[in-house]
DNA sequence: TGTTCATGG
DNA sequence: TATCCATGAACA
């Protein structure tokens, strides 16, 4: 594609986009006011439980000023200076950490008070964004084309794109507040694995787009690899949380550049054997095979401490881009030398990065651009159909992936049909240059229900 | 203003 | 060479 239709593109999209902001979210203030009042009392008798621990008043002699649990830097004095205790991770600039997976390694109940604390401040965090960018009950977000590197969108005031989700409470407290217009239900379309599509379409890689033309499943494949497993049953509660942990901590972090040392000690973090613990202690982590625990499993195929987990993790990194994706790595390779030459790299959507990269920045920028690209040209199509006469349901936001709208009952059917065509059908005839199926799913939410209610729709 | 930590994709 | 892109809050 040429930069006229890039040009095209974002001039549409913020036309698009402005009318979502201009319809807005319905917002509860009566929800808003009580559940921060709650959580302010919650935190509350959080706090002067904590005030009352022996770690709190250690921690008040050992300095002037009065402890402050949301200083990183006071806390990581007095656990790594004044306790002497050994950090469990280090920050960028080599400091002891103070994040949530440091303080719940090192294991001590006061620690776990103040990760409870920070984590009913950052919902509150967000329910009173909610009511400062509230107007008589309506929220406007703003979605910005001219903001992020890779020409990916953004979102502020109050952001829309980072909403909690994985965190089930979080997830509960913050959409509980967030409703369609009455007798309307919200609607979600998302792209399925959109970024490792679209990357596809720039190296076409033959054993990454059997993978998705086929619909086999990737990580699974590489999570039998990883722990060295026979069979895999997809339905199995222990099997979906190592391939979630194979997925998270080795598939995504390679793509983006990763490498086997990181990956290997973060995935056995994951399951709470820290670096500095060597050996696996017996009876460790989920059920495999046999009814064996993860931990006894590698006992018995010969990976007994992390070193020499990190060893097998080298070699199926090896196999990973020296067979499994070996023309992926080699496209990787191309672009990168591409890039050192020119100076730039250009989109499969016309766009063109510039600037200084570093090797994952080059590689990456291209496929996150044109994959929200894709989201773009989609949202804009779906407007311009709800601009037509009659339509009662309109679109209110997008997540880089995914579109939500608030909807009329009585068009969902007909809506749902409409919009997995525009996605899946009419993008890929415009664009030549999509040479893979894309794929998306839907969730609906109940009439008259909040953002908390959503719920997968078979179609 | 830079750093750290949380949230999302 | 070594995990990509954001927003927002709080601290020092």
């Amino acid at each position: 594609m040429n930069p006229v239709q890039a040009y095209t593109l974002l001039h549409q999209g913020t036309l698009a986009l402005e009318r979502a902001e201009r319809a807005g979210i319905r917002v509860d203030v009566d929800y808003l006011e009580r559940t921060q009042k709650e959580l302010t009392e919650e935190m509350e008798s959080l706090d002067s439980a904590f005030k009352d621990s022996k770690f709190y008043s250690d921690w008040a002699k050992s300095q002037d000023k009065e402890p402050n649990p949301n200083s990183s830097v006071q806390l990581s004095n007095f656990l790594y200076k004044v306790l002497k205790r050994k950090p469990p991770k280090l920050t960028e600039t080599g400091r002891g950490s103070t994040d949530k997976e440091s303080l719940q390694a090192l294991n001590i109940p006061e620690l776990q008070m103040i990760l409870d604390g920070k984590k009913l401040k950052k919902i509150r965090d967000y329910i009173e964004g909610f009511q400062r960018e509230q107007v008589d009950g309506w929220l406007h977000p703003s979605f910005n084309l001219h903001l992020v590197r890779t020409f990916r969108s953004s979102s502020d005031k109050p952001n829309f794109q980072n909403i909690p989700k994985r965190d089930k409470q979080a997830m509960r407290i913050t959409r509980s507040a967030l409703f369609p217009r009455p007798g309307h239900q919200l609607l979600e379309v998302d792209y399925g694995a959109l970024e490792v599509r679209i990357a596809a379409c720039y190296h076409k890689e033959p054993t990454m787009l059997k993978y998705i033309e086929t619909g086999y499943d990737m990580h699974s494949d590489m999570c039998k690899q990883l722990f060295k497993l026979n069979g895999f049953n997809k339905n199995s509660p222990e099997h979906s949380y190592l391939r979630g942990a194979t997925k998270n901590g080795f598939v995504f972090p390679q793509f983006y550049g990763d490498y086997f040392r990181n990956c290997a000690e973060n995935m056995a973090c994951t399951w709470g054997e820290l670096p500095s613990t060597g050996k696996w202690r017996s009876g460790q982590g989920v059920q495999v095979e046999d009814g064996k625990s993860l931990s006894d499993h590698f006992l018995s195929v010969g990976i007994k401490d992390l070193v020499e987990f990190t060893n097998h993790v080298e070699e199926v990194e090896k196999d990973f881009w020296g067979n499994r994706f070996k023309v992926y790595a080699r496209w990787k390779e191309k672009w990168w030398h591409q890039y050192q030459k020119t100076g730039h790299i250009d989109l499969l959507t016309g766009f063109r990065c510039q600037g200084i990269m570093g090797k994952n920045d080059a590689i990456n920028y291209p496929v996150q651009g044109a994959a929200f690209h894709c989201l773009l040209w989609s949202f804009i199509e779906v407007d311009k159909m709800l601009q037509l006469p009659g339509w009662r349901s309109r679109i209110i936001g997008q997540i880089h992936d995914a579109i939500v709208l608030d909807v009329h009952p009585v068009e969902l059917p007909m809506l749902v049909k409409h919009i997995k065509r525009i996605t899946t059908e009419d993008l890929p005839r415009a664009w030549d240059w999509i040479n893979v199926p894309l794929d998306v799913d839907f969730e609906v939410c109940p009439v008259d229900a909040s953002w908390a209610e959503k719920e997968k729709l078979k179609t």
